[in-house]
DNA sequence: AATTCGGGGTG
DNA sequence: CACCCAGAATT
């Protein structure tokens, strides 16, 4: 077919040169996408090179803890891709012998494999003709075929999966969805697409319609949410407190210092009735202060957290403290990440 | 069918 | 500020 011919081609001459692309390893290739879902190259890159330095096979990452993977995956967001991968290493490993399922269904089965992991990790490690959507492929195909439908519905999904299974070259699955999804990243981009260059340019409908700023359409969401977080940085001689997140919430099973949510925002006097309240702290906390002056805006796809951090000094913590030199090992938000680089507890303990 | 999961980058 | 990113799982 003319599209795969025009896309191959203009692969060959154009593609990155990515680590991943050099191995047909399915550990490597299944690292590789679930670290990029929804994550561009240059941000996942290092992680990708870090991950596979620390653990070179499917049976290091499922002898690992928990902790470690996550503390590895620390500031990627979407953590429960970073459990999913662990679990799913261990199942790989322990059930399935060390031996990755070699098709779509068996991959879809697996922790955080959906519809387009699979896809990718068939068509590319063992040349099963299953065509990938992912956002590059969404823009590119709704531009060349001028199509409309939202992206971001069950129907849209439909569509354009059709769409994108009808033009897959059987012959070579893999370079078809390779390229196909690097022309959408580097070529045929969200703003400014290269049309002036672009190989498609006297067939494409967007480009004849002058609509390629018009698609993919996709449905607006929700505006984020409010929130206000007070953290409590406890300080007792070389100690304070990192509780573990626990739930099914945000931040899942990494950890933070105490955690305060408000419907606004506190004062410190507010924060002291907090803590002449609490019987465990009653008589032990010296001494309450803001640390940071403006709320540190923390924002999120769907949520932004105004937040402040409370350094709380007191002669005897309430629960068993953390060293701060431990600090560091645990995997925490990139939020809380942010303020460790910044603080600096000795400093304050002088004073 | 909608919502909920992060964080960084762009214009 | 809005929008995007080699999406998946849950409700």
């Amino acid at each position: 077919m003319t599209i795969t011919k025009n896309l191959t081609s203009w692969y060959s001459n154009s593609k990155r040169d990515l680590p991943w692309r050099k191995t047909k390893d399915p550990y490597r290739v299944w690292l590789s996408e679930i670290i990029l879902q929804q994550t561009q190259i240059k941000q996942g890159l290092p992680y990708y090179e870090r991950f596979i330095l620390r653990f070179p096979n499917v049976y290091d990452l499922a002898n690992a803890s928990e902790e470690e993977v996550l503390k590895l995956w620390q500031g990627l967001g979407y953590y429960s891709r970073a459990r999913n991968l662990h679990a799913t290493a261990k199942y790989v490993a322990y059930e399935l012998n060390g031996q990755f399922p070699e098709t779509c269904g068996g991959l879809l089965k697996l922790k955080g494999i959906g519809d387009y992991t699979a896809s990718a990790i068939a068509s590319i490690c063992f040349g099963e003709p299953s065509a990938v959507l992912d956002g590059n492929v969404y823009r590119f195909l709704s531009r060349y075929f001028g199509i409309d439908t939202p992206i971001n519905t069950s129907q849209g999904f439909k569509v354009f999966k059709a769409l994108a299974q009808d033009i897959l070259d059987d012959r070579d699955p893999e370079k078809h969805n390779q390229a196909i999804m690097e022309f959408g990243a580097l070529h045929c981009t969200p703003t400014n697409p290269s049309c002036d260059t672009c190989p498609f340019q006297n067939t494409c409908v967007a480009f004849a319609e002058g609509k390629t700023s018009e698609l993919p359409v996709k449905l607006k969401g929700k505006k984020p949410e409010k929130k206000y977080f007070n953290f409590l940085v406890f300080l007792s001689d070389n100690e304070t407190i990192l509780e573990k997140r626990k739930g099914k919430g945000i931040w899942k099973n990494l950890f933070q210092f105490p955690l305060v949510e408000t419907s606004k925002s506190l004062k410190v006097q507010e924060v002291q009735v907090l803590v002449d309240q609490s019987e465990l702290l009653s008589n032990t906390v010296s001494e309450i202060y803001l640390y940071n002056e403006d709320d540190i805006v923390h924002k999120l796809s769907h949520r932004h957290l105004y937040t402040k951090f409370w350094i709380v000094l007191t002669d005897k913590l309430p629960v068993e403290g953390v060293n701060w030199d431990l600090v560091k090992k645990y995997a925490v938000p990139i939020l809380i990440g942010n303020f460790l680089e910044t603080f600096n507890f000795q400093e304050v303990l002088k004073e």
